[in-house]
DNA sequence: GGTGATAAGTTATCAGTGATAGATTATCGC
DNA sequence: GCGATAATCTATCACTGATAACTTATCACC
């Protein structure tokens, strides 16, 4: 697969912000068939039908173009938490749901998920230090809602833990951890998909709800 | 911090081995500071003491050392859950201290835990397919042990869920999920560190265990 | 105690990486 | 048409993982 790919016409002279786009969706797509560190600012380059330097016209680094991902991605993940909210009251079923809500997101968006929560960033000099907070902010609104709703629940009685921050960031990293192990270790024996997800709300739910 | 690391002397005939153990050291000292692509073969070399393609005597590529890790950090997991099963009964209690086991290992050697569960290897071409299955048998190996914990548990009537097996993958990403969160993402705002993980075991052990 | 075999290590080099400098070209308002 | 400038290019840099070809220390043996 080594097709010399056309170049795009040169965009007229407001359209920049259009190319940029261009170039996140030929990046999250490559991000798609490899992990962030084996796909080249070359491939990208190539992908979006521009020569490679023309990329830092629009990213300051490789990081920033994977930083702006992060940021799209949580607001994607927001905006379907915010869009489960519409209907939602405090209930064990409503519960369920919003679990779904999240673990569906990751499932459908892999590769989005994927550069949002599993890119490593945690060490001074790289990663977040470079991009400001803008993807932690953007991650925390995400969050944001998600503690609302379990407030929501230990409001209406009906939580084990009578601190609400504690189950919202529990309940996340249950969640996180069964989405996160079931995209980077696809390879592993994992029973039915669908019979490891329902059990796994479940156990959330006798874990966090009473009754 | 640019020592010139004076050279280590040359080992005598066989002892091929010993080298090979510092090499691995100080590759996994230096992973600390940083995440496995950001540090490189020159400085795992100079690290040990030889010249950058000594390293290569050693081990045919750097994925294949960090699959050498990976092995090393999954059996050390399976040392200690097999230490803690030595005093295994089917209790709740023992059940705390079993998660506490798991997590305990991830956060003191964080280091080994990220090369073990967090190091993207998915896709096709890349790591696992060129490493062969070695990282995947160690790996499972240090989950049999979980999973016959959870198979007493069962047989003593005190789980919720009637399928073992889904239980065990259900709590195993329970667990990895706030490791790999802590780890990864250290600079969340997290409540105190031990009240939370006191809350996620509380919530893993209503959810799975009867009573 | 010299001799060849070979393990252990070297220097030199390769193609590919992220990033920068500086020249070039298309599009715009006038 | 004209100057300004946005959009882009070619050429290049230091560094990466990896390989080839050469050197040197250590060994078993006569």
């Amino acid at each position: 697969m080594k097709s010399p790919q056309v170049r795009s016409p040169r965009k007229p002279k407001g359209q920049g912000a259009e190319r940029r786009e261009e170039i996140l969706d030929a990046a999250l797509r490559l991000f798609s068939e490899g992990d962030v560190h084996t796909v080249s600012t070359r491939q990208i380059a190539e992908a979006a039908g521009i020569s490679q330097p023309a990329l830092y016209a629009y990213f300051a680094t490789k990081d920033d173009l994977i930083a702006e991902l992060c940021v799209r991605a949580f607001a994607r993940l927001k905006a379907r938490m915010d869009d489960g909210r519409a209907r939602w009251t405090p209930t064990p079923e409503m519960f369920d749901r919003a679990m779904m809500t999240y673990i569906d997101f990751a499932l459908s968006e892999p590769d989005a998920y994927r550069v949002a929560f599993m890119v490593e960033k945690s060490h001074d000099g790289s990663f977040l230090a470079r991009t400001g907070g803008r993807p932690m902010a953007a991650g925390m609104e995400a969050f944001q809602g998600f503690v609302a709703m379990i407030a929501d629940l230990h409001a209406a009685g009906l939580t084990h833990d009578d601190d609400p921050l504690r189950l919202t960031q529990t309940l996340w990293a249950g969640l996180h951890g069964l989405v996160s192990l079931l995209i980077a270790r696809s390879e592993f024996p994992w029973i039915e998909r669908e019979t490891l997800i329902a059990g796994h709300i479940a156990m959330l739910r006798r874990g966090a709800l009473k009754g």
